[in-house]
DNA sequence: GTCTATACAGAGATAGAC
DNA sequence: GTCTATCTCTGTATAGAC
């Protein structure tokens, strides 16, 4: 078999597998079967199971970033052409809107951005160094375009306070479910009491993406112009 | 050998390594080497390495959430002494301000909040189930006093925002390590480029547990109250 | 009841035949 | 390039000594 089939039936099965039980309750045998490979395939083909994993994600998260830059270029393009500053709003939209609505995109399974949350925090050494070389650039061009939009913020507290927006959308990523429930674990019971004492607050409804983004882009941007 | 002090020897042992390179890089065979007993006596004692995790984790935020709740009862006390609604940026503080402070505490590393951060989402099952087990006679009180203090909030929105507030200050302590440099691997590099392309920015300095506590209220209330 | 020694199945990784 | 066989190390279970 040619050398990019077997490497892309791997990549499949492994982000299909990772993305329903975890990075480390799959094995590579598990992969490997579905796969239909040899065992031994993995590591010749990529060297490591973390080395997958990096890949697993890389492939996902490259036109991620890429769409990230772009709307992020374009909004600060925008502002310039009107000779104002960027607005926050604005650039945290353009950094929280395709990252969340990554989970509508027809990437491999509806939990992979789960994974994403999870790999972030999780797998040492490699994982975290390329996602970080991913982010990079985007990272960047996002600091420098809220220092235009908030001069007088000093440059510790804005690196603070992108870094608790980080935060913030991570936790969104590693809650989201298919449903687009965040935290339906944690607050299922808390929600079921609050309905019995307090009256008149409408049914539960699934959180739509669109809501979702909203609502983020908000708390972060009020964190923000604090 | 009596039965708590091997279990301690253990407890600490495991604290220590989890800490230092987290669960799934720490075997138990370290663990017990470390600890000075045999490989088989934290299953004898613990029933498996998960619930040792538990274990681990149990025995310090067991006084943490007792001490949040204290605050947080207290605030709300005050508030109705005084005939007011609880403020939420105080309610905020009795969240962050003990968590955070944790890390000053003489718990066992200094690594120890970066542990949790990384417990809440990772082993599945068992540790999650029992940090919500924790987390949840204060989270009832928490969104309680939150509506008192927010009553023209929608029930969902309120709700949405508080989860978005947790993901901010579990990757507060997921990022925290010793020095409280917040995200230091990520931020290091763009940090010294804006150095040398802006000019005047102060040094930048370790966070004090206080600024980073104070910084983080107001993050999250801004939100809250966006 | 505690603890030790040991066995076991499963994991990821690797060398070498094809 | 692929596959088999094998290596080491993991978490877990158990039998028996004290």
């Amino acid at each position: 078999m040619n050398r990019v089939g077997t490497q892309k039936k791997i990549l499949d099965a492994a982000e299909l597998l990772f993305s329903e039980s975890g990075y480390y309750s799959t094995s590579l045998r598990e992969i490997t079967a579905k796969a239909g490979v040899n065992v031994a395939a993995v590591n010749y083909h990529f060297g490591s199971k973390e080395a997958l994993l990096d890949n697993v994600l890389e492939r996902r998260l490259a036109p991620l970033n890429k769409l990230r830059l772009q709307m992020l270029d374009a909004v600060c393009a925008e502002a310039k052409d009107r000779g104002r500053r960027p607005s926050v709003k604005a650039l945290m939209h353009a950094f929280i809107a395709p990252t969340i609505g990554f989970r509508d995109s027809d990437a491999g399974s509806k939990n992979f951005v789960a994974l994403v949350g999870r790999a972030i925090s999780e797998p040492s050494g490699t994982v975290q160094r390329s996602f970080f070389k991913f982010m990079e650039p985007f990272i960047t061009v996002m600091i420098d375009s809220l220092h235009e939009a908030l001069p007088d913020l000093p440059a510790e507290l804005l690196l603070l306070r992108f870094h608790f927006s980080v935060g913030t959308l991570v936790h969104i990523l590693r809650a989201n479910n298919g449903a687009g429930l965040p935290e339906q674990r944690c607050m299922a019971g808390d929600r079921a009491k609050h309905k019995e004492r307090k009256k008149g607050y409408e049914e539960p409804k699934a959180i739509t993406t669109a809501t979702l983004v909203d609502e983020a882009v908000n708390f972060v941007t009020a964190g923000m112009e604090a």
